[in-house]
DNA sequence: GGGGAAATTTAAATCGATTTGATTCTTCCG
DNA sequence: CGGAAGAATCAAATCGATTTAAATTTCCCC
């Protein structure tokens, strides 16, 4: 209650210098047993509040690590939030969220605020437009950088994700072993690292089976489900049999298509096959539940977060598993598994 | 580049002392405008980066606001943060961000550093559990507090809030005028003030009505999609005619539950009327299209932070609009407009 | 009981920005 | 030219925790 309890409060109260104090707090080994317990007794009686602030201008460690993505809103990178957060938790640190939407000057005051608080390192999925030198820039303020789920040409810093290109191929190919001919893909944005490697997986299995790719067919768009409703609106409502099947960037652009089929009045997995991509949540309780690709999300945030931890610990050696490998999951939307 | 500028790398390059920069770089009319363009300059150019926890040591003001909300998957609370983002945006406050997933210990952490960092004000979304005396105690650590979306019975700080209670009523008694007699109502747990405004909105409905209520026909559960799937099959696996109409706590179980429905053969608002709560964007795009109530989450946001952003600069008086007028947003889901 | 090792405790410097009261420098007018 | 008012700058204290080298106390054994 009273209104400032600092260290020296403290100290004088128990007629003991404030280094003691500080050291029994964290535990030194250098107090005996018995004012460690005094002190900690009164502490607790008279409400001290460590400040971080004092103690980390002294220390130079915050304690603070910064995570900026793209996008709370979208399950994929909620979910490696959840991974990152886990993780984080287990070693008590402290996390600064930033939601940048991708637009590159959010990312860049948010880096700049982390600067002025001390942050002790970055847990980045960088805005579309980030360069190799704009990490490299990060970096050699003494921050150490670690990416997930989209990487930077050109920049060395670890970078924790699924294998996109992969995930795509597999998932693009059994659609056509299912038969499909004709296939639309929607939202592969070429901007982003995971928009171009997807694009080239979808690509690649096409090229192998001797498909030839209509550009008409792609929409890059958005990556929501609204945009997901409109590209196939667009796309179906003036040529019902423009395609047989749909390839989404991801989940949600393929509920969002899903239901733009509908309201065509033509049923996804039936009239035509949707696929998504990173498996959320939802996509086991769509209707008609939805194929997709287990992309890990999670688990690389957990992998990012505890790189990150081993960093800032001194280890050199983070962990070489950066590249989750994806899971195909068949479901209802592309046909192969009605009913 | 160099290694680590400060105050008074700058005044001795300058020959000035530490006292002229640092009022030179916050724009203080005390010095000479020739000496400020100088200082500024050298600061630009040798990369200087403000140390906030040196100045927020002396200043006891940390620019920082602490914002604590259930769940930011939930596209409800994503949009509370869009909200309160973009009203701090403009006055350049940091927040850190807590996703509190109703654990009450996290919360309970989170506020502690909160503590320890110094922050100026918190702006929360409270955990289930938490009571009038846990408020209390932040604030009368000098902490002003700032509720949105769920209030406190008992706590005295300000809440800005969509008014659930007759919004749960208005989209009722939408249902009753459209015919309905046996309503369903799904995720309207009693431990949240929305959970229980919404519940006694929907029940007053059915009381003005003369319906009597079925108890078996509420389930009251968790709020996301999968609750709301598997809510519906649970109720209308066994029965199918247990009821016309579902009332859904909110967006997520109604989209949830439109795929139960689905899944059991059932057609969403042709056999069975749904409606949800609050206007996400999903529910204009879903198929059928969602029968909501716009809750104005993002207002509440907005308007809470705006609250606080008042009370950190003196002002006493911060507004009364604090409860936000509900609209029903009527579309095909509850039948009233189908097609 | 003396001496030295081991165990505790402490004084004081430090981190970097802010702020106040004092000092120095300008201006300008009588 | 003297000096008062005003403008510009500065020295030094301060915020609160950490840390190191030094001081003090305790302990043990001969």
């Amino acid at each position: 209650m009273s209104n400032k309890v600092t260290l020296s409060t403290i100290a004088d109260s128990l007629g003991v210098s404030t280094a003691t104090v500080s050291l029994a707090l964290r535990d030194s080994p250098l107090v005996a047993d018995a004012t460690r317990a005094r002190i900690k007794e009164a502490a607790a009686r008279s409400g001290y509040i460590y400040n971080r602030r004092a103690a980390s201008l002294r220390t130079s460690r915050s304690g603070i690590i910064g995570v900026l993505v793209p996008d709370i809103m979208n399950p994929f990178f909620a979910e490696i939030l959840l991974g990152i957060e886990e993780e984080l938790g287990l070693s008590r640190q402290t996390f600064f969220l930033c939601n940048h939407r991708d637009d590159i000057s959010v990312q860049k005051n948010f880096l700049e605020t982390l600067l002025q608080f001390g942050a002790d390192g970055v847990i980045v999925s960088p805005a579309i437009g980030t360069t190799a030198a704009d990490i490299k820039a990060i970096e050699d303020t003494g921050l150490p950088v670690v990416m997930v789920a989209r990487w930077v040409q050109g920049s060395r810093a670890p970078v924790y994700r699924g294998d996109d290109k992969k995930g795509a191929y597999m998932v693009t190919r059994h659609l056509i072993e299912l038969g499909h001919r004709k296939l639309a893909f929607i939202g592969g944005r070429r901007e982003t690292s995971t928009g171009n490697d997807r694009r080239e997986g979808f690509l690649a299995a096409l090229e192998q089976a001797g498909i030839e790719y209509d550009p008409a067919l792609q929409i890059g768009t958005e990556r929501t489900r609204k945009a997901g409703y409109e590209s196939v609106r667009k796309l179906f409502g003036e040529k019902p049999d423009c395609a047989t099947a749909i390839v989404c960037f991801n989940d949600l652009l393929a509920i969002g298509a899903m239901s733009g089929l509908r309201s065509l009045g033509l049923e996804p997995g039936r009239d035509v096959a949707v696929t998504g991509y990173d498996d959320i949540a939802e996509a086991e309780i769509s209707a008609p539940t939805l194929t997709s690709v287990w992309n890990g999300q999670q688990r690389a945030g957990q992998l990012a977060a505890r790189a990150m931890v081993s960093i800032l610990s001194g280890d050199r050696d983070i962990g070489e598993v950066r590249l989750i490998e994806p899971e195909l999951r068949a479901r209802q939307s592309s046909g192969g598994k009605i009913g």
